[in-house]
Formats: structure tokens, sequence, C-alpha cells
DNA sequence: TAAATAATTTAGATTCGCCTAAATTTTTAT
DNA sequence: ATAAAAATTTAGGCGAATCTAAATTATTTA
């Protein structure tokens, strides 16, 4: 299929994926800002790319993956989360510290690799931030969300939206307990006579919060 | 300490560590064979690595690596032979299938990951290859060297003497087997009667060897 | 809609890691 | 010991991936 990639341009064919989950076509500027890179070099880099067919850009019109390009994302993003997975399940690293080092791993080609930790880790849905993990097929499960009412004890999840979030009080009690769209979530107790539950964020605090609130969190 | 090494530079270290093993200092030329490129790439690089302090070099007087350097190259191959043992232990790799995937492992950089998997290994002294694993010090176990005779079942090794090599017979005897120092050899079966063996090679050769060549290699 | 501003691309450099061909140094052999 | 051979280095170039500064195109706004 496609000879073969450097971890630059993987990184880039990665960005243009995420960045294309909220709009379907990403300016250069954009690429640059998530790549802490230059416009210029995204512009030199877009074209090298679009020679190999990865993606589709026109200039000054912006860029999209091909099919292919997309299937190269997903794989490398199943490559991260697996590493991921591994790294907490099997060496105990907190799911926080694990990022950076699966950056590095995301690039090691060995398909074989892959399908093997893969079945080594029995087949993980979700990586440890709560992302779900595409199959060896490239299909991603579909992810709902769910109130925080309902997640699981222990299970890392992110903020996908806040009900009521018009509510200057709701949005007073966020500001200061520092919870937003984006923030990560675990359930370490659940008590039951309040329904209140204790919850570690992002930035390793650990405090409780009522079922009013659990209530008004989304996450997925 | 070392501020950071291109996946380049670390391949230079390792290959002048591994020729150092036999001669103290190395050639040029030994360099871009091991590496399969050329003796004015090599040149290159080596200005580049004297100048970083990891090797001593002194134009037409070959190379050497400076402590430092040594350190380095001992923490590559601690990773390279750490992921192996991972590969054929924890997902089933035969031990022939892993060298080129560890190749590219060997250069993951966090020194937490490769503490954590050392552990999770339970701190092998030996890679699927028989070669020693480094410990987090830097320590190399001392590896003596024993008769095939007494090795045991399964377990591969390397041969890295041969008693009596100045007959003529006993060398065109392994040269038609293709056995030398270097050559992997894994004993699959004993047979008491005569006390000859089955052993694998290599070259996946699998063929019975006399008490009395057994005798006469000797392994690590 | 025309000018100002913002986004993007081009032009021209730089570093890394590699190459070939030519020059130089070292080693070997006569 | 000197000529031939082998090893090594230098010179000059190339592609990848980056940069800055200048030019160009698109968008916004007055």
């Amino acid at each position: 299929m496609t000879e073969h990639l450097s971890t630059a341009e993987e990184n880039y064919i990665k960005s243009i994926y995420h960045l294309q989950q909220s709009e379907s076509v990403v300016s250069t500027n954009e690429v640059a800002a998530r790549l802490n890179t230059k416009a210029a070099s995204v512009t030199d880099m877009l074209k090298r790319l679009n020679s190999k067919q990865v993606i589709h850009y026109e200039k000054y019109k912006g860029v999209s993956l091909s099919i292919e390009g997309e299937k190269i994302a997903i794989d490398i993003i199943r490559k991260h989360r697996l590493w991921e997975y591994f790294l907490v399940e099997k060496l105990q690293f907190k799911w926080d510290e694990v990022h950076e080092i699966a950056e590095e791993l995301e690039h090691i080609s060995s398909k074989q690799l892959v399908e093997r930790l893969d079945n080594y880790l029995g087949y993980p849905k979700f990586d440890p931030h709560g992302d779900p993990i595409p199959d060896s097929k490239g299909h991603i499960q579909f992810q709902e969300q769910i109130s925080l009412t309902d997640l699981t004890i222990e299970k890392p999840a992110t903020v996908s939206a806040v009900v009521g979030s018009q509510s200057s009080e709701l949005l007073e009690l966020l500001t200061h307990k520092n919870i937003g769209i984006g923030t990560r979530i675990v359930i370490k107790r659940k008590f039951s006579y309040d329904n209140s539950m204790e919850i570690e964020t992002n930035d390793n605090c650990t405090f409780t919060i009522s079922k009013e609130l659990a209530m008004a969190l989304f996450v997925r």
C-alpha cells in the first residue's frame, strides 16, 4: 500500500485527522498551531503529502485527508491508544503520564506487533483516557455521552457537555472546581447516602461533588 | 547529561560498541560495513559524535567510545534486549522474529518506561538469544562459556569458541555444517544412546551433530 | 467597494544524514 | 624504501524538514 512515511509525515496526518473532527476542511495555520511549527513549514509538507496522495490539498483552499490518509491516521491512533492501554494496565503508569511515551511508540511500524499487542491486552475498546481504540479494520466504536452519575467507578471519562450551562450559579461552581468541557474525570468513590461522589480530575485534584452537579455533567 | 541523540547517532554508537568487543579501536570502514552505509558518511558522523564527546576520534586513527558513549551504548542495548524479551515472553513471537522490531523499540527514550518494563518482566538476565541484559546501572552479567554438551535444551546460545580449531578436519566439518563463531544454536533434542544432539541454527537449519563435535563447540 | 488586515505561499537559508568522486594519508608488498 | 593498493577524508551535492522574511491571495471592515 503506502511505501513508507516518516514520523513527521505521520504526525501531520494525525493532526489533520484530529482537526477534521470539528471542521471538515483544515487550515494551514491550524495545523501549524497544533504541531508547534510555522505556517511555511506546513505548506511545504502539505505539498509533499499531496504528491503522496494521502491528502487533498489546493493552494489557499485548506486541506483534508484522502481515504488512504484517513486509514493511516486511524492506524496511528490505534497504535497510540493500544500503547497507552498497555502502559497503564501492564506497567502501572498513571493515565496522565502516558501520552508522551505513546507519541513515540505510535510510530513503531510492525503490523504484527500491533495485532499481537491488541490480542495480549484482550482487545480493549477504550484507552485509559476514555477514547475509543480503533479495531484492526479501522472501525471505531461509537461513543455515547452519559451522565457522570452513570459513569463506572475508576473509568476515566471526558466532560463533553454541561446541561444548563447558561446558569451563572452552575458556571460559578464549575469555575471554582476548575471543571469544563474536556476536563478528564475519574470517579474514585460513590457515596450512596447522598449520591455524592469523590472524583479526580486532570490536574490531579481529588474532591467531592454533589449529586446535582454530577447530573449536570455529561461525559464520554 | 546528554542533550538528545538522534536515532542515527544512537545506531552509530551501538555499532561502535559492538565492534569494540573484538578490537578496542574501530575503523571507519568497519562501521560503514556494519551500518550498510558509505565510509564518507561515517566520517561525517564521527566528527559530529566527537564534538558531542561521546567518542574519541582522530583523523585516520579510528574511533572508540568515551565513557559517556559507552553508557549510552549499554543503555540502548539494555532497551533492545528487554524489548526482545517482552516480545518473546509476552507477545509469543519466535526468538528469530524480534530483532527488527527491537531495533525500533530501542530508540524509545523514556527512562521510566524501561525501568517499569524491566520490573514487569521480572528483571530478566538474558534475552531470547542468550545475550545478557544490562541492569539499570549498566552492569552486564558475566557470561561464562560452556561446552555445547552442557547447554540446556531449548536455550539459545552463541558459538563463542571452537577447541582445536587448527584441525583442518574440524574446519571442514564446521564449514560443511555452516557453523562458526557467532552462530546461534538451540538444542532441540539430546539422544542419550550416543550423546548426539539435534540442533537448530541461525539460518533455520535443523540437523544432528555428534558428541565429538558438541564437545568442541563452546557457547555462551 | 476599496483599503486594511489576516492567512497563506514563495524564496532563500540551515541542519542532518546521506551520497559520489576526487584528494589525501596509511599500509602493504615488491 | 618506494610504488601500488587500500583506507580515509574532503569537497560538493541532494532530499527532508525546518526556519525567517518577503510576496501574494483571501477576508474583513469601514
